[in-house]
RNA sequence: GCGCCUGUAGCUCAACGGAUAGAGCAACGGCCUUCUAAGCCGUUGGUUGCGGGUUCGAAUCCCGCCGGGCGCGCCA
């Protein structure tokens, strides 16, 4: 906002300076204006002098000093200096700052918002755990990141799409067993070998034992009426599947004398697909209390069952991207993806295969020839025994992501630290359904369009610390930590005497904006003790407290008789104190630092910014009282820059996605 | 062996390639008869792992070492 002007002033200039014998100024790139580090410096600094010189063919100070003359003339600036090298240091007037509570205000609870000079529609895929187990303190750290980001880049101006990848393939080993570790918790028969412990999974064993205890028609129902109300085809599709499952699961359970015979009975896949979707309902609810929200919930297994893998791979196979030839090419790739050596490695015929499986049906491999779009091995997308891999549903489901409406131009992928090989994979996937024309050179440009349209974003590991100790967080060993159970620990410890729908809030803020303080490709030690010891050493609670506080004044004034509204130019004119233009200058800042996170992800600013505001908040509150009766009009202009610096601190939260309570 | 991330104050971490590298916690000292003290003000703390390079300028970019974390399946 306040950045904008100087930065219009600046072009301006520069235009001018094009026609008094500086030529090359107008073609400069768009000049940055960034904070001082120093009061006497003045209000914003600009380095376009710096970095635009040789091309100017002028010495830094030189071209600073003409600038500088050029923009004395804006009626907005006090002084425009030229310091140091050549730094252009801008002071403003104190009215022109205190100006923007008005703009601040007229923008209201939209004030993170800007408009984008080239909007995208994004479709931004995160979380997407498999089905067999909650959410964990580990996959946390995505849903936090991946819904703030959202936020952002919506608030930037983009069009998002959110979305969660149901890994439910009929393929998966692990959920053919996590199904049998339920059959048998229900029959109270021993594990299978490898089979999933732990309190959740005899949650849904017990669920299941109770759904099998009754008649399912009410559940078939209630399933008839959403696919009647359903117009999205895919969303169709899962829940005809699920009404096919409960009607076979109805005819095994009402010829079965009770629960467990049932249980019996069952087929893995019915059973399966029963604590699938038992599943995906507690993960839904563990986001929801986790401020995590999805426009689509997508299930791999509707792309298998749509006919939608077989066809992509058909396709690639006529593009003669993908082939049964009997070989793997494996790439030596260098520091900047270059081709050091190409090996050839040669795979067995099926006939001559002593592993093939026996007296099975075996047919030739199908591999992705990936190496040509830069991935360092050629994949596997159907395997002897004809099962597909999840390379195959991949390529059918980006397909999908680019061609359903609203037709993504950008896909951008949330991955945990462990998912970092699959970069390479994915951006050679979504090559192979880009490429278009023949040749290397085709191959080349798919690459590059892939790089643009893809993104992967990994974040790094989360440590969590307690009593001192890392806590285990694997999924198998029966002591999962679930995000829900870390959500009501940090409510119940922070606010004892709150009703637990209070606590769980608390929790999720506190937990929201701790993982959001780093940057996600740092590791981080979450510290559950430094959480919840006290909360008055929590940044989340210093940011909610100023928040409340403005609450608090602002109701005190309405009591009164004020209201921030009826602050007029002339009262606004009457801020000029350091700490009142500091403050207005922060909350001036948040479309600006919510555009700056969009553009490179690093969401976790938004947290400092935050913090400083709230920071510069209570300076202000501290120094500047804001209700005078006596002096009306003063009071009006800081009622006004309350409501505005409030209006900042629930913009920054809110797309931390961190509720601001009006009390504490 | 290869790849991804990382190394900044005692601890946890910030810092569009910018000027004297900043916060919180921890330690110490002040400030409530007035709008929420969950607050404010002050003091203390650094060879940004090491060595080169790029340039007006490097914690940041490039190269090489050293240390830490994670990953390298016809598992997902």
């Amino acid at each position: 906002m306040i950045r904008d002007l100087v930065r219009s002033r600046i072009q301006e200039a520069l235009l001018r300076l094009a026609q008094a014998g500086v030529p090359e100024a107008a073609s400069f790139p768009p000049p940055e204006v960034s904070d001082t580090r120093q009061a006497e410096h003045g209000d914003y600094a600009s380095n376009v002098a710096l970095l635009n010189a040789k091309a100017a063919g002028h010495p830094p100070r030189a071209l600073a000093e003409r600038l500088a003359a050029e923009l004395a003339s804006a009626p907005e600036f006090e002084a425009v200096e030229v310091a140091g090298p050549g730094f252009l240091n801008f002071r403003l007037r104190p009215e022109v700052v205190a100006g923007f509570v008005g703009e601040i205000l007229a923008r209201g609870e939209r004030l993170a918002e800007s408009r984008h000079e080239s909007p995208q529609r994004i479709n931004v895929e995160f979380v997407s755990v498999n089905p067999n187990g909650p959410i964990t303190v580990g996959s946390g750290r995505g849903a936090a990141f991946g819904s703030a980001l959202c936020n952002v880049l919506e608030a930037a101006g983009h069009q998002v799409h959110r979305e969660y990848y149901i890994n439910d393939g009929v393929n998966s080993e692990q959920m053919r067993l996590f199904a049998e570790s339920v059959r048998a918790l229900i029959l109270g028969e021993p594990l299978p070998e490898g089979g999933y412990k732990g309190d959740y999974v005899q949650a849904v064993a017990d669920r299941v034992a109770e759904i099998l205890s009754r008649p399912l028609e009410p559940a078939a129902a209630e399933t008839r009426r959403d696919l009647e109300a359903e117009a999205d085809p895919w969303r169709r599709h899962v829940l005809r599947r699920r009404l096919e499952t409960l009607a076979r699961v109805e005819a095994q359970r009402s010829s079965a004398p009770d629960a467990r015979s049932c249980a019996r009975a069952l087929t893995n896949e019915d059973l399966k697909l029963l604590c699938e979707s038992l599943m995906i309902e507690r993960q839904r609810d563990d986001l929801r209390a986790f401020a995590v929200h999805f426009d689509t919930w997508f299930s791999e297994q509707s792309l298998h069952d749509a006919g939608e893998v077989e066809r992509c791979l058909q396709r690639l196979v006529e593009a003669g991207i993908a082939d049964t030839e009997p070989y793997q090419t494996v790439l030596k790739l260098g520091k900047n993806g270059e081709v050091l050596e190409t090996v050839r490695v040669e795979q067995p015929r099926d006939d001559e295969d002593d592993d093939a499986p026996e007296g099975e049906a075996v047919q030739p491999t199908l591999w992705l020839r990936s190496t040509r779009f830069g991935d360092d091995k050629d994949r596997v997308l159907r395997r002897r025994d004809g099962r597909l891999t999840y390379i195959a549903s991949d390529l059918a489901y980006h397909l999908d992501k680019f061609n359903r409406p609203p037709n993504a131009d950008r896909l951008v992928t949330v991955l945990g630290p462990d998912h970092h090989g699959y970069i390479g994979r994915l951006t050679a996937v979504v090559a192979a359904l880009l490429r278009h024309g023949e040749g290397e050179e085709a191959d080349r440009r798919a690459l590059e369009e892939a790089r643009r349209r893809l993104q992967v974003v990994i974040f790094q590991i989360v440590r969590f610390v307690k009593d001192g100790e890392p806590a285990p967080m694997r999924k198998r060993d029966g002591n999962i930590y679930a995000l829900i159970d870390l959500i009501e620990e940090l409510g119940r410890t922070m606010a004892p005497e709150e009703e637990p729908e209070r606590q769980r809030q608390v929790g999720k803020d506190v937990a929201r904006f701790f993982y959001l303080m780093r940057s996600h490709d740092t590791h981080m030690d979450f510290d559950i003790d430094l959480a919840t010891r006290r909360s008055d050493e929590n940044p989340v609670f210093y940011v909610q407290y100023a928040h409340a506080r403005i609450c608090s004044v602002l109701r005190k004034a309405s009591g009164a008789g004020f209201q921030p509204e009826q602050a007029a130019e002339e009262d606004l004119r009457l801020l000029g104190h350091p700490k009142e233009l500091a403050l207005v200058k922060k909350v001036a800042d948040l479309p600006y630092e919510a555009r700056r996170c969009a553009d490179d992800f690093g969401v976790h600013r938004l947290t400092t910014y935050a913090v400083d505001l709230a920071r510069l908040y209570h300076a202000f509150y501290d120094t500047c009282r804001v209700l005078q009766p006596e002096n009306p009009a003063l009071t009006r202009a800081r009622l006004a820059l309350c409501q505005a610096a409030a209006l900042g601190l629930r913009g920054a939260l809110g797309l931390l996605g961190v509720s601001a309570p009006e009390r504490m």
